[in-house]
RNA sequence: CGCGGGGUAGAGCAGUUGGUAGCUCGUCGGGCUCAUAACCCGGAGGUCGUGUGGUUCAAGUCCCACCCCCGCAA
């Protein structure tokens, strides 16, 4: 059989454990191209800085492609002309117009990190874990012109466990795409992968997480409380501010305690041996906080340093 | 040259107009207790980021240069 070649359109660092797959199966196939986000000044400084993607694809020698749009008709030139039998796109940043889409003999195949058709859009793991849901996956799908519609070629499951932060979700959705793409990439160029239509049944749209939706509003239950911080873990991180001076504090990680407490909400209740802070319903134990300006701490050490004292209330 | 915070004991912090380096926690030892993450007593542990830098009788503190960490914004 003739040796496929293939695009790998990614750029987050869920897209980097799919390229990794990919080359390390590089005898089945030719990694032909690397197409990430073109890097703007960012980060402290206003530094430009690579990706990890485009690290590796330079790294390995792959073809490095920084495009800051594919609506051109030089980019869309430009990518026909590689040849490309099918193009691998995962968390890329980048809307790919017909023009590509239609370009390989296998379209464009999208590694999604949820079940489809729940959870189509910009943040599915985070909203699986803010959600409570137990559990979620990865999709291969033949990409369209809609966002996250195409027809599912495979899926895989994970579960979320009640302690699973996104990031630990993220690392196994990660990896179970990875093994999913190397595993069904033969299939699709054998003609062997039967697309199945997304039922319109069951799908939701899980929109890109929002400044505001950082803040804990403790008026909220603490279990709930409790799956955002954990939705919302390593990145962007949970928030919220102290009443006395308007100081951010993060809250890396927390969980939710069947108590009640007397106070008011968003109020420190205690702060030995736990440091718990009442919400709308039950209470919520702070593990892990970050100050502004400070590097990550445990609860236990904001308190030594007296950055966090019984009665300190907290607000959004 | 985007804005800002910070580097002091193992950890988190304080250190006022320069004058013998402190607090909470941990740790080690002892005590109290049926018991304890509780309480009491005692001990160890610091070249105060770097510069055989500048000012000074005297620098953690003031000045200069450099390194590193972090928050915001993107």
């Amino acid at each position: 059989m003739k040796r496929r070649k293939i695009v790998f359109m990614g750029t987050g660092p869920f897209a980097l454990a799919c390229l990794k797959a990919l080359w390390d199966g590089r005898d089945a196939w030719d990694v032909a191209a690397v197409y990430t986000k073109a890097p703007k000044k960012a980060g402290r400084g206003m530094q430009v800085r690579d990706g990890a993607v485009a690290e590796f694809a330079r790294e390995k020698g792959i073809p490095l492609v920084q495009a800051l749009t594919l609506r051109t008709e030089e980019a869309q030139a430009a990518f026909r002309a590689i040849g490309a039998d099918a193009a691998v796109v995962a968390s890329y940043g980048l809307i790919l117009p017909k023009g590509i889409l239609e370009a390989p003999a296998f379209g464009c195949v999208n590694v999604h990190g949820s079940l489809l058709p729940a959870y189509r859009g910009a943040a599915p793991v985070q909203r699986a874990v803010m959600n409570g849901e137990k559990k979620t996956g990865v999709t291969l799908m033949q990409m369209d012109e809609g966002l996250d519609t195409g027809d599912m070629l495979a899926a895989a499951e994970t579960p979320i466990s009640d302690t699973d932060t996104a990031g630990d979700v993220f690392d196994r959705l990660a990896l179970l795409g990875a093994s999913l793409l190397t595993e069904k990439l033969p299939l699709l160029f054998e003609g062997a992968l039967t697309p199945v239509p997304q039922p319109q049944e069951g799908s939701s749209y899980a929109a890109k997480i929002e400044n505001a939706e950082q803040c804990l509003d403790f008026s909220r239950p603490a279990a709930e409380l409790d799956r955002l911080v954990r939705g919302l873990s390593p990145v962007p991180g949970a928030l919220c501010h102290f009443e006395k001076d308007g100081k951010v504090l993060k809250i890396r990680a927390a969980r939710a305690v069947a108590e009640e407490h007397a106070g008011q909400i968003g109020q420190v209740v205690a702060v030995k041996p736990r440091v718990l802070v009442k919400t709308g319903a039950g209470t919520l134990e702070l593990l892990t906080v970050q100050p502004e300006g400070k590097g990550q701490m445990s609860a236990r050490d904001a308190v030594n340093g007296r950055r966090i004292v019984p009665g300190d209330r907290l607000c959004p």
